[in-house]
DNA sequence: CCATAAACATGACCTCCGTCATGTTTTTTG
DNA sequence: CAAAAAACATGACGGAGGTCATGTTTATGG
C-alpha cells in the first residue's frame, strides 16, 4: 500500500502545485511546513491554511474529477512531501475503508477549521483575528519555555497579514500593541507568546 | 441500508441543532433550504452555508467522536430532513466504499467552497463580497425567466449581510445601487438577478 | 564583516463601512 | 381590512484599517 508513494523535497521559493495546475495527485506533508494559499489578479493573497507534518492534503474532491487546483501550496523553508498518484489513492480507499473513514475525518476536521476561519473573517476586528492567529498557532505548534511559549516556524508580520486578512501595516501596528501590553515578544525568527489567556480573552471579546 | 433513515419536519423558527449540542446524526436535506450559522456572545451571526436538497450535513469528524455541534442549523421555511444514527452512518461506511468516496468528493467540494468564501472575506470588498453571493446564488439555484434569473428562496437584506460579513444598512446601501445600475432588481419575495455578467465581473474585480 | 536586502516601525491621510436615528414601504396577522 | 410588525431606505457621523511615505533595525550572502 505504501509502495505507490513517492517522496519530493521542496526549498524556499519553490511551488508544490499553483492554483489552476492540473490535480495529480493525494500529497502527504512529512518534514516541514506549507502554506496553502489564494492570490487576486493585482497580487493580493490570502493564506488559508499552514499544513504541517502529518496533513493530508488534496485529499478533496478535485483529486478524482478532472478539476485543477484552487489555490497554490507553497514549503516555508525546506520540506519533504509524499505523493500517490490520484488513481492508486482513489483504489486504496475502495479498499481500505478506515482508510476512507479516517479521510473524511480528516477533511471534516478541515472543513470545521475553514469555517471557523470564515466566521472570525466576517466578524471580528483585525486585533482580535491576529489574537486567534496566535493562539491557535501557540496552541497547535507551540513549544513551552520557561518565558512563554515559542513558535517553531519563522513567521513575518507579511506571513501573519495574509493569514489574518490584513496589511502588513496593520499587523505591526498591532503587534507593537501587543508588544508593548506584554502579550508577545520577538519577530520572525523568534517569536513568543506571553499571555495566551489574555489573548484567548481578547479574541473571543 | 436506507431503513435507518428517520425523517423529521421543521418549520421557521425552529432549530434543527444548536451550536454546541451533541453530534448524535448525520443528516441529508430533502425539501427545503436549511442554513448553516455561527453567533457571537452579543448576538451577531454569520451564515456559513445555504444547504438545498440532496446536501449532505455533519459527515464531518463531529459525527465520529464525541464533540459537539460548532455550529447552529436552522430552517429557512419548512423543511424535511433525513437522519441517520451516527453508529449506523458509520458501519454503513464501512461497508460501502462508494458511500465514503461519496462523502469524501462531498466534503471536498465543502471545503472548497469554504476556503473560497474565506479568500472573498479576507480580501474582498463589501459589494464585491455581494456580488459574489448574488452571481453564485444565480447560478446554483436560480429559475431563468425571460427579465433575469429569479431565485427561488426568500432571502432578506438581513439574510445577505450575514451571509457576506457586512451589516443590514450596507446591504441595503449596495442593493439600492445595484438596483439603479440595472444588476438586479425586487426584494426578498421576488429577488431577480438581471446581468449576471457584470456582477461577475465586479466580484473579480 | 561589510553591503544589500528584507523585515519592522511609525506617521499622515483618506475611505469604506459600522452605528444610530428616523422615516417609508411591504408583509403578516388577528 | 386595519393594525402591527417586518423589511427596506437614507442621512449623519465616526472609527477601523488601508495606502503611501519615510526611516530604522535585523538578517543574509559574498
Amino acid at each position: 500500500m505504501l509502495g505507490e508513494l513517492f517522496e519530493t523535497r521542496y526549498g524556499k521559493g519553490d511551488f508544490i502545485f499553483r492554483e489552476g495546475d492540473p490535480t495529480e495527485y493525494f500529497h502527504i506533508v512529512k518534514e516541514g511546513t506549507v502554506k496553502c494559499i489564494k492570490s487576486t489578479p493585482d497580487g493580493k493573497e490570502c493564506t488559508l491554511k499552514m499544513l504541517m507534518p502529518g496533513d493530508l492534503f488534496c485529499c478533496d474532491a478535485a483529486t478524482f474529477d478532472g478539476a485543477s487546483h484552487p489555490g497554490t501550496a507553497q514549503p516555508m523553508g525546506n520540506v519533504s512531501i509524499l505523493r500517490m498518484r490520484k488513481h492508486a489513492y482513489f483504489e486504496m480507499l475502495k479498499r481500505n475503508p478506515d482508510a476512507a473513514i479516517e479521510v473524511i475525518r480528516h477533511l471534516g476536521n478541515r472543513l470545521n477549521e475553514a469555517q471557523e476561519k470564515a466566521k472570525i473573517l466576517a466578524l471580528d476586528r483585525a486585533d482580535q483575528r491576529l489574537a486567534s492567529l496566535l493562539v491557535d498557532l501557540a496552541t497547535r505548534n507551540g513549544c513551552p519555555q520557561n518565558d512563554g511559549i515559542r513558535l517553531p516556524m519563522r513567521l513575518t508580520r507579511q506571513d501573519m497579514a495574509n493569514m489574518v486578512g490584513a496589511t502588513t501595516e496593520t499587523v505591526i501596528r498591532i503587534m507593537s500593541r501587543f508588544k508593548r501590553a506584554r502579550l508577545v515578544s520577538g519577530t520572525a525568527n523568534r517569536l513568543v507568546i506571553l499571555d495566551v489567556s489574555r489573548l484567548k480573552n481578547l479574541a473571543s471579546r
